[in-house]
This record gives C-alpha cells, sequence and structure tokens, in this order.
DNA sequence: TCTGGGGTCCTAGGACCC
DNA sequence: TCTGGGGTCCTAGGACCC
C-alpha cells in the first residue's frame, strides 16, 4: 500500500502576515527584505509584487526598478513570523501526529491514516486549508500525493491558495510535462549540464539511461534524478528530526575593516548561538566562523574543542582565534558568522545530562555590545537583533539565565 | 544587477589507526 | 626499504533548499 503524504506551503507567507496586519497594504504589492537604497534581497514579496516578475532572492536594487510607487517596503519580523507559524503548526497537528516542519512556512503530513476517518485525499487536504485560515487567516497551498516529491510537486503546481491530489496511477502524466529543474537536487550549477544532452522536461529525463544520468550528475545525484524522474521517492515523515548546527551571520551594510567591529558582531553572534543552544539544550563540539569578503569571497575556519559547549564566551574565544590565526586583517568584510554543529552522546540531539554542568557566563561586553548594534540596528536585521537584545536585558534574560543556573553551582 | 540568513547534505583530502 | 586496505575523524568548500 502506498502512503499518502501532504505537504502545505504557506502562500507568500511573510508578506501574506503582513498584508493581514495592515489592511491597507492589501491590493498593493508588498516586499519583505531589504529596504531600498541598501544591500540585500527580496525575501518574499506579495503575488501583486510578483506580477512585476520580482521574486525571492532577487536583489532589492532590481525590485524596486520594477515595481510601482505604491509599493509597500517592510523589512522582515521574523519573530511575529515565527509565532504565526507555531499557530499555524499546531493546527497541522490537530490533523494529523505525523508533521514534519521542513521550513517556517512549510511542513510534510503523513495522512495515510485518515482516509477512513476524514475522507477521501481531496476532502483532508480541503479541511487543512479550511482549519489554517480559520485559526490565522491565511491562505495555504496543498498538495497530496504518495511521496514527498509529489506531494511537494503538487502544492506547487496550483497556487495560491491551491489544492493538488495526485493518485499514484498519474504521476507519470503529471510529471513529464514539467521542467526538469523542479527536481530536488537540480540547481543552477547541475541544470545546465542536463541541458547540453538536450533535456527539457521530466519526460526528456525519463528518456535518459542510469549511466548517462551518474556519468554528468555524479553518482549519487544521477541516481535520485532518474527516481525522481519516475516518480520514486522518500515517502517518510520524521516529527522530530533533530537538527544539527546552531548559526548566526551578519552582512554588514558597508564592508568593514575595523578589527574591533568585527570583534563586536562576533560577540554578538556567539551570544546568540550560545542563547539558542542553551535554550535547546545542545552542547556543540566544533565551532565554525564564517567570513565573507569583496566579491562574494566565503570562506569558513572550523575548530573541534577538547569540551562541548554552550557558552558564549568559549564560543566566541574559538571563532576569534580562528580569525586571527588567518592573514586577513586590514581586508574589508563583508559578512561575519559563527555556528555550532556536532553534538556529542547525542540524547536524540538533546544532551540533558551533559548540559546540566554547563554554567555559561553572562557576556561582560553586553552593554558596549548593545549600544553599537542599536546605533546600526534600522539598518538592517532590526528584528532580530532587536530579539537578541531584549532576551539579555536587565531583568528579564540574562536574570533568568542566573536564576536558572545558580541553583546547581 | 549584485547577490540575506539559516539550514542540510555531499565530497574530498589528509591524518591516524589497525 | 617499501608501502595494502579499510575505517573514522577532521577540515574546507560547495551545491542546494526555503
Amino acid at each position: 500500500m502506498s502512503r499518502l503524504i501532504l505537504h502545505i506551503d504557506l502562500d507568500a507567507f511573510y508578506a501574506a502576515v503582513e498584508q493581514r496586519d495592515h489592511p491597507e497594504w492589501r491590493g498593493r504589492p508588498v516586499v519583505v527584505g531589504a529596504e531600498p537604497g541598501q544591500r540585500g534581497v527580496v525575501a518574499t514579496c506579495s503575488y501583486e509584487a510578483r506580477r512585476f516578475g520580482v521574486h525571492s532572492t532577487m536583489p532589492i536594487a532590481q525590485a524596486v526598478r520594477r515595481l510601482p510607487p505604491e509599493t509597500v517596503y517592510v523589512r522582515p519580523s521574523m519573530a511575529r513570523y515565527a509565532k504565526v507559524s507555531q499557530q499555524v503548526m499546531g493546527v497541522l497537528e490537530t490533523v494529523s501526529p505525523v508533521v514534519e516542519r521542513v521550513s517556517i512556512d512549510e511542513a510534510y503530513l503523513d495522512v495515510s491514516g485518515l482516509t477512513s476517518l476524514v475522507g477521501p485525499p481531496a476532502v483532508i487536504g480541503a479541511q487543512v486549508k479550511e482549519r489554517i485560515r480559520h485559526a490565522v487567516g491565511l491562505t495555504a497551498s496543498v498538495g497530496i500525493g504518495p511521496n514527498r516529491l509529489i506531494a511537494k510537486l503538487a502544492s506547487d503546481a496550483q497556487k495560491p491558495d491551491g489544492l493538488t491530489v495526485v493518485p499514484p496511477e498519474q504521476i507519470g502524466g503529471f510529471l513529464a510535462p514539467m521542467p526538469f529543474t523542479v527536481l530536488r537536487g537540480i540547481g543552477v550549477k547541475t541544470a545546465p549540464r542536463l541541458e547540453r544532452l538536450g533535456v527539457k522536461t521530466i519526460g526528456d529525463v525519463r528518456q535518459l539511461p542510469l549511466e548517462t544520468l551518474r556519468h554528468h550528475l555524479g553518482a549519487r545525484t544521477g541516481t535520485q534524478v532518474y527516481q525522481q524522474a519516475r516518480g520514486l521517492a522518500d515517502d517518510r515523515i520524521d516529527p522530530d528530526r533533530p537538527r544539527r548546527s546552531i548559526s548566526r551571520e551578519m552582512t554588514f551594510p558597508e564592508d568593514v575593516s575595523d578589527p574591533r567591529m568585527l570583534e563586536k558582531t562576533l560577540r554578538w553572534a556567539a551570544q546568540e548561538v550560545g542563547s539558542i543552544a542553551r535554550q535547546t539544550q545542545h552542547l556543540g563540539r566544533v565551532v565554525t566562523l564564517k567570513i565573507r569578503f569583496h566579491p562574494f569571497e566565503t570562506h569558513t575556519r572550523s575548530r573541534t574543542l577538547e569540551v562541548p559547549t554552550a557558552d558564549d564566551v568559549a564560543l566566541f574565544g574559538a571563532a576569534w582565534s580562528l580569525f586571527a590565526a588567518e592573514p586577513w586583517s586590514g581586508r574589508p568584510v563583508r559578512l561575519i558568522g559563527l555556528g555550532i554543529s556536532g553534538w556529542s552522546a547525542t540524547d536524540g540531539g538533546v544532551q540533558r545530562d551533559l548540559f546540566e554542568t554547563a554554567a555559561p557566563e553572562p557576556c561582560p561586553e553586553h552593554d558596549r555590545l548593545a549600544a553599537t548594534l542599536d546605533a546600526i540596528r534600522n539598518r538592517f536585521g532590526a528584528d532580530d537583533i532587536q530579539r537578541g537584545l531584549n532576551r539579555r536585558s536587565p531583568g528579564s534574560g540574562s536574570a533568568r539565565r542566573r536564576s536558572r543556573y545558580s541553583h546547581r553551582t
């Protein structure tokens, strides 16, 4: 028996939340992302903006040139979107216990067992959409099929507010006319390799022998593309996929050469990463420094620690020593950031026992750091930075954190 | 036209060990 | 004085996804 997998995708999510919360913006192009005149890209835009050819990841300068004067530009408010996302995920869990959240606006559900209780797939899909609309006032596109690939492509097939069911016997006809670039793992680098073979659609891909695909795409991707072209893909939904890493990075409004500014930013990133790691009870051994120079030249340096940590100071220290060990000083920096990974002795990705022994130090730099970031807050990432600072403001975050750990000392 | 941020997974070379 | 094969860890980079 084949499974029944449902994919749900909230339509133009960030922009839809903004239009929901600002009725005067409804019917107008809304761009969520960088501000005009600044460095950055479109994160999401409303369907009114898409009509002008604007889309996610488009440089903001390019979007401005295409869009009319009545366009609304707004910076993302991730905290708000995360809250709405949580509500939606809660709704999904009322439909099926097997929900895998794949991003802030997407999830997969295994609804195999629901047909006898609820009805045919289309009824299940309609119910999901209606419950979301009722709970948060947003539309979603839903796709249903026998595996993740088909469900995902089905939800993409009709947008916004779509509902598409692809039964097993219709997979061949559903896939054949689609451009092969919709398959998983085909991006800007691998697409040209297939194009050179004269391939345009998934139907074309099906004409190629497995060996040809493996030769041109590599063994792994080649095999995967071969199977996907035949509608074969993973049908497992895992509600508890553990997180593998935590990271924070920042692109500066203008390139930065001042090492003190780089240090401060790295301290901020370390506090953010440390805070999330402690909240989610993760101790990591691998600290990674990420840095990007003009023109978009990106490097990473990582170090494996003797002792797993979630301590701000330890994270910063490791990253800063990685930075100091390189002959980079003086080069203007576009982006700097830090990440942690390599959980050890995991308990389903969470380390309760180990975590008990970790007593993170409050960062002594906090006040100066807060002042600096406040000064640049209006230029970029305002919401994210603000959230970070709120968490540590006197009387809230830091006080709570101290009291949480002091009784163990 | 200039390219955000937070992730996952894969590859490949070298070290090290048996 | 020459030198196999395999496994695992570490590190850097890259492709891709949302």
